[in-house]
DNA sequence: CTATAAGCGAGACGGTACGTCGCGTCTTGTA
DNA sequence: TACAAGACGCGACGTACCGTCTCGCTTATAG
């Protein structure tokens, strides 16, 4: 009587897995994230729900976890360099690489799942632990040198300067009107140096 | 064969409604706002299901306009008057009027809206002619009125002033982990206004 | 507090009447008496819901009433006459006069209604009151007529001859297989005379 | 996008459908067959929904269903023997049995089983195929051996003559006024039988 | 010759039941 | 024991009609 002990990860099916992930993402850039269903997934997938249901919690975790490993592995080489003499122009390069090559057709996909965590706090937990804090440690450590050289004023939190950036495109992403392209990415970014400038 | 032509407002029962929206705010508050549903809101406000369909789309728009209607009239003194000479303190003091006290406890069915609005276009919408677009409207004109004054810098667009400000806020309610309260409603004016004062 | 006083009939709207009644059969006769709806007979013959109700209590009541009024004043004319000395032969003419000239078409109609007779208690006495008795009493009387001319056994109560001849009918009509048709009645017909003819 | 091909019966639950078909005639018996629902037959039998659809179409095809289990095995004395040298004592007898002993407490459910195939082809197909066809079948070669010994008019079709007693009786079931009962299937057997007799 | 009561069209209302969808759990048979 | 397949109990969806109601309007006697 045991409470369902957790299945045995090595006995893992990889190719069960990949067909589950790909299904996901396919049908959420195919028919809309909000279209995505187990279901949809199982028959897609030519998989048992069962098989999604042992290693995944709810549709969002296999979205999320498709979504992750999509992203996984993308290096930005700007975040291995250190931001050099013109941290101006190494910002507005990082947000173009982050947000609009890597992200890009990914967006929708993003935004659904930031939606699909207000509603599931399974999903939000995962959500901050899969993706956000990751790439908030990332960039946060990336200023945290800038500061060290001098090129960001000292006295901001990194983490808060991460806040002041990219609160602005999650903001438009998530509610508020207008374009979300590359230009507004640029001007998010001159906006929130006007405050992280060293006086 | 028209396409249901849409039922005439005049007709419309302010007694069922009121009772709609009251039974939808209360359900969200009880048992939170994913638990809400229309079958829910029908049964607790004594009420045809038929009759929330005849006037809402979604169960989305119907807490929405109960959101709506409960914020609708609230005013904010701040917004009123000029912002004074104190800019900094006008902007905390609005920021805790907006955020902390208007809003308060209705920060979950809000941040629950926003997800739904990831789900549902007409949602998305409505949420911005009702709720979203005012609010900007109202503060970036306030900030306009501080520019003319010389508070502000002015070479900002008001309306992405209120982003840099208000980004954060929904940044850190809907993804980002931290506490979300008054000292860091307070944090994020003090760090939005290093980009907005004057040269 | 008078419990729902009837409405006065001399005020009743002759008009509305026949449209209503219209209406009825001709959706009857294009969908199937099955798609018979208030709401759509209402809508049809552009009438209020509350018209209909006002004057019938139901569905069945209102299809009931166009049927009636659709056969009333159908004369028999071999009723009117004295069977004549050829009893066999007035007995097939008369099943064709009656059922396949007279109610042709309606048949299904008819057959509907009698299924909702067993739904619907109001329905079942008024489908007798207006059609069965009545029509069983002009039969019978008829029959009665025969056996004082020696035509038909005298021992045998003419209603229940007419159960005889009108069973087999309506037994083909609403149950058991095979045509039904002219060849069908007659043949009805000779098999119910075997029976009685004096002996 | 196949029309959701059907399911595998070998996969069905017994028990499920025990429970099922008991609930819908229970609460025909108790509510009247009028009352039923597949929502109510669902509650009642502690079922989903979806269950119940899954393997009848509607609940004219449960109430037939279940009916005609409870009939079926039903052994007609009468009908394994040869008529007798009585006939008209045995045709009395096999009414007796079926109609009045064997249906009895059903007949509400059958005629409003009939009444529902007046407005649902398939439930009129399957009420022919389960339980009327059937039933005249075994009547109707029981009547040919009759024919054989001599009992029985020769020239007369075994399922007209089928009809000629059973019309009477459904006739008088579904329509017409008057007593339903013992004596009355006794007085249709002796009229119908006057028909019948060989000259 | 008005006024007041009725029927009327329109259609919103509280309900019941419909038939469908997707959830998460389960059982069965195969590898 | 993982897996494909898919039936199951369940809850909610959005729709169709039911029969009652409330609104203005018109019509037809009765004061």
């Amino acid at each position: 009587m045991s409470p369902s002990r957790p299945p045995n990860p090595a006995l893992r099916n990889p190719e069960s897995t990949a067909k589950i992930l790909d299904a996901a993402l396919a049908m959420a850039a195919e028919s809309g994230p909000a279209k995505v269903s187990i279901e949809g997934i199982a028959e897609r997938a030519g998989v048992g729900k069962r098989t999604i249901y042992r290693w995944w919690p709810s549709k969002g975790a296999v979205v999320l976890d498709a979504l992750a490993q999509r992203l996984e592995g993308q290096q930005f080489e700007r975040l291995e360099a250190t931001p050099g003499t013109d941290f101006p122009a190494a910002l507005k390069g990082l947000i173009k690489d982050t947000w609009i090559h890597a992200l890009g057709d990914s967006l929708p996909v993003l935004s659904w799942l930031i939606g699909e965590a207000q509603h599931d706090p399974d999903v939000a937990l995962e959500l901050r632990n899969r993706l956000i804090d990751p790439a908030r440690d990332r960039v946060a450590t990336w200023i945290r040198r800038a500061q060290d050289e001098g090129q960001v004023a000292a006295d901001v939190d990194p983490y808060r300067a991460v806040d002041l950036v990219y609160g602005q495109l999650y903001y438009r992403l998530l509610i508020s009107p207008g374009p979300h392209n590359e230009a507004f990415a640029e001007d998010a970014a001159t906006l929130a140096l006007r405050g992280l400038q060293p006086r």
